[in-house]
RNA sequence: GCCCGAGUGGCGGAAUCGGUAUACGCGUUCGACUUAAAAUCGAAUGGAGAAAUCCAUAUGGGUUCAAGUCCCAUCUCGGGCACCA
């Protein structure tokens, strides 16, 4: 009697797999015989960094679930792109190369052995032909080259500010990168440090990034954060004038709202002005005062001789603040600056202040303060002494207690718009302070530009290169690519640059470049930019890139891209706003450079959840309770096990915790297909159609329904993604087999069914019954048996369970009689039934007596 | 605080369109095989009850012939955002 041995099988199909190479993906022009197009199949993971550790249970988890869809659809005879790739650059290289001296080149190289190697011990589909790797001079050559395409187009730029600086790791992080005040890579607490950064102006396309979300097929937990993370406010932008010496506020006053006789006087612009953003305009007779961010760049001009000490002082203090103190401590702490602007609406002089509850990346860095209704600038005015002003009515019928009514209401002591509904005033405003040209509707995001530098050497070079005027030349596209240098000390040096800066025979260089001053072309000495790009940048296009990966004449084939992408199923369990709003941009960018023939980088998305330790906690070395997958491969379970017991594990969507005794129960169940297949040699006998005899065993007979039912609700339930239910009901189907004998055909379907998810098994099981792995179909008609269970509920409650013809349910009197004529039913029902409801898809019938 | 999800046996979970609640697996118990154990195979397994039956899908209401599923309120847990004007 043979046994199952997975180490044997598994073996002997990895290495035919690595001979045969049959997950290669076809040429784009690829046609059946009939010459009808063969259908193509985009699919891949989010790459992964390939770290010292190798693969982990959450690689195996999301990897598997690509590889059941690539599985099937290759069964489905469809043209299947499933390529593999490494995102290489990044902290954890460099880190290591510091502390060893180890190349990051090295270390990588070694890494993607490594992951290489064990990913085809786990049988995976992947077009080997096709890898990836983001430091390879081949890729970055290309990540270079959009960078300077949108260098061209001005979505790349420099520009200096205030940005979040990580001093563990020693360099700039963008917005997406900083978790709750700490460093995403080493938990650092983040500073922030005024820098000449290179920034993606990825807020040029906020507005299409938003609106495209509704359209895409991606869970609906990532698209709220991406509409939270781009956070698009409607409100106006209302300049308030400074009061001076000058008699401004007398002409102010004329202004006063609704009497547009006023003329204004004098040139407006010339005079000093604070501009702030709104989402309320309807409530600006009751702004009381105005409140500026303690960075806002007119602040000097604001303070007089009484107050300058004291806002120094505080401007000093917020900026040493961290981050996490300022959102730790929100009691309001402020500081007025000596002087007033003019109310708009009112015309009446109101006091200026400073308070770090503004932030200055946001709106104009400074807000008119409306107490009443908005609770932030209540706490202010209250901890201050400042006036409070009522506009808004709060309706009577309102549930609203709270002491700041932000809902909507009637207008009161608010000039003529006195009685006018919130919602409407907010028009009517708008449309006055246009008139009076003192302010315009406007739509503000939350969403910053992408900051790209990075003070780090193991990362793409940035393509630019300065005089030493600090002008900026972009490196020709011919010249590309900028090569990392060799150094042999990775740490970063004092001044915050970054290693590179070390390498002295690449920092400096000539180039022809076309004087800034003559227009003449000379021959320039140039220093290179020494900052590298965020890894994001990398990842960006590489969805693009697997299409004609070795293409060295562009970054990917005009008739590749257009066969192959837009991708159709994406899957990762991470980069909610980061990653997946990058690629997005990306190719809103590129489309519009008519290099892409599409707006959307990705189909569907499948966000996948995490595999937690038994315990129920997340996996770490320090807790010590990480599960090695190659364990669970290598300990005798074999990859088969480990797949599909992770498929198997729960909803693929949802997190899950490890559970050693289960991953025994799946291999229990590969086992039993096993001695189906193999320890089973008198099939249950069949007719050359492949049909059951009818022996006078109707079981027998019956397996030709559960074998359509399965391959229905199998090829269902892969294509809703339901994997774990997949292998449910796969597990039913043995069962069943178990109990009423299998026919050759129905192990033929069975190795094809589990196929996705164990095809070392399923291949071995196929070879041996000298069968293809054409993905089966099932008939509608065989799937109704001749006999079914009727349901007889008494008033929603079940009674009783009648087996009748199936063709008895094509008549409702004659079901109904049935189930009247039922003895248990009988006690329930004593007079005729007022009701009944018979529902013929369920097979069930109610009765209301 | 605001915005999403989710609460089903001892455990992981199933129920896809409002129609038999608890599929499948784990665990537990019993049996077969075995000198014995492991492995394998078979049976039982929400609770109460002798049974008929009744009670159970976080809690309390509602809609319906029929509710885990829809509606309202409450509680708990998880995730996201968090002074964004």
């Amino acid at each position: 009697m043979d046994r199952y041995n997975p180490q044997e099988i598994e073996k002997k199909w990895q290495a035919r797999w690595e001979k045969e190479s049959p997950f290669k993906a076809q040429a784009e022009n690829t046609t059946k015989k009939s010459s009808t197009p063969v259908q193509k199949m985009y699919l891949c993971e989010m790459f992964p960094y390939p770290s010292g550790a190798g693969l982990h249970v959450g690689h195996v988890r999301n990897f598997t679930i690509v590889d059941v869809l690539a599985r099937f659809y290759m069964q489905q005879q469809m043209n299947v792109l499933r390529p593999f790739g490494y995102d290489t650059f990044g902290l954890p290289a460099e880190n290591y190369a510091i502390k060893t001296g180890i190349s990051p080149q090295k270390a990588t190289e070694t890494n993607i052995n490594n992951f290489r190697r064990q990913l085809k011990r786990l049988g995976f589909a992947i077009d080997w032909s096709r890898e990836i790797n983001t430091s390879d001079p081949e890729y970055y050559k290309w990540t270079q080259w959009c960078f300077l395409q949108l260098y061209k187009k001005g979505l790349a730029y420099r520009k200096e500010s205030y940005q979040w600086w990580c001093p563990v790791d020693q360099t700039v992080l963008a917005n997406e990168q900083v978790e709750n005040g700490h460093c995403w890579r080493c938990g650092t607490e983040v500073e922030k440090k005024k820098m000449k950064q290179w920034f993606f102006k990825i807020t040029d396309y906020a507005d299409e990034l938003l609106d495209d979300i509704d359209k895409l097929d991606w869970p609906e937990k990532i698209k709220t954060m991406q509409r939270n993370w781009i956070g698009r406010s409607e409100g106006a932008e209302i300049s308030f004038e400074i009061a001076g010496e000058d008699g401004n506020s007398v002409n102010s006053l004329n202004r006063a709202a609704g009497s547009d006789s006023a003329e204004k006087t004098g040139d407006l612009s010339l005079r000093p002005e604070i501009k702030v953003f709104t989402t309320r305009p309807d409530t600006i007779f009751g702004a009381t005062f105005l409140v500026l961010a303690p960075e806002h760049p007119l602040v000097s001009k604001l303070v007089t001789d009484d107050t300058r000490e004291l806002v120094d002082k505080y401007r000093e203090e917020t900026l040493k603040k961290s981050e996490i103190e300022r959102q730790e401590n929100k009691e309001k702490t402020g500081v007025f600056t000596g002087s007033y602007a003019i109310n708009p609406a009112t015309g009446e002089e109101i006091p200026i202040w400073l308070s770090d509850y503004v932030l200055m990346g946001y709106g104009e860095g400074a807000i008119m303060a409306v107490p009443a209704h908005d609770e932030r600038d209540y706490e202010f005015a209250s901890k201050f002494d400042l006036p409070i002003k009522q506009v808004i009515e709060k309706p009577e019928n309102s549930k609203d207690d709270e002491i700041c009514y932000h809902g909507e209401g009637k207008l009161i002591n608010s000039g003529h718009f006195n009685g006018v509904d919130t919602s409407d005033a907010r028009e009517m405003v708008v449309a006055w302070l246009e008139k009076q040209k003192i302010g315009h509707a406007k739509v503000t995001y939350r969403m910053r530009d992408w900051l790209i530098s990075r003070q780090r050497y193991w990362g793409c070079p940035i393509p630019i290169a300065y005089d030493e005027d600090g002008n900026e030349y972009p490196i020709p596209e011919d010249q590309l690519p900028v090569i990392i240098p060799e150094v042999e000390d990775y740490k970063p040096d004092n001044t915050g640059r970054s290693a590179l800066a070390k390498a002295k025979d690449w920092l400096t260089f000539e180039m022809e470049v076309k004087d800034k001053k003559t227009g003449k072309m000379v021959k320039k000495k140039l220093t290179r930019e020494t900052d590298t790009l965020d890894g994001y940048a990398c990842s960006s296009w590489y969805l693009w890139r697997y299409v004609s990966p070795h293409d060295d004449k562009s970054a990917w084939s005009e008739k590749a891209i257009k066969y192959w992408a837009p991708t159709d199923v994406y899957v990762g369990a991470d980069h909610a706003v980061a990653h997946l709003l990058y690629i997005r941009f990306w190719c809103k960018f590129f489309a519009d450079q008519g290099l892409l023939p599409f707006r959307e980088p990705v189909k569907t998305l499948l966000y996948n959840g995490y595999i937690n330790a038994p315990d129920g906690k997340k996996m770490s070395k320090s807790k010590g309770n990480v599960i090695d997958p190659l364990d669970i491969t290598d300990q005798g379970y074999g990859a088969d096990t480990l797949r599909t017991y992770e498929m198997f594990i729960g909803p693929y969507d949802q997190d899950a915790a490890w559970d050693t005794k289960s991953v025994g129960g799946v291999y229990r169940f590969l086992n039993r297909c096993w001695t189906l297949c193999f320890n089973n040699e008198n099939f249950c006998p069949e007719t050359s159609e492949g049909v059951p005899q009818t022996s006078g065993n109707s079981s027998v007979d019956g397996t030709i329904t559960i074998r359509h039912k399965t391959i229905k609700k199998v090829t269902d339930d892969i294509h809703r993604h339901s994997f774990n239910t997949a292998v449910a009901t796969l597990m039913e189907y043995v069962n069943e087999l178990y109990k009423v004998g299998a026919t050759k055909e129905d192990i033929i379907t069975l190795a094809k069914l589990i196929k996705p998810f164990a095809p070392h098994l399923a291949s071995e099981m196929l070879e041996k019954l000298g069968a293809d792995d054409v993905w089966p179909t099932w008939d509608e008609k065989l799937l109704k048996e001749d006999t079914v269970e009727l349901i007889v509920q008494v008033n929603g409650k079940l009674r009783a369970k009648i087996k009748v013809e199936t063709s008895a349910l094509e008549n409702e009197d004659k079901v109904k009689e049935l189930a009247l004529a039922d003895e248990n039913v009988k006690k329930f029902v004593k007079s005729s039934p007022r009701k009944t409801i018979f529902v013929k898809r369920a097979n069930l019938i109610n009765i209301v007596p």
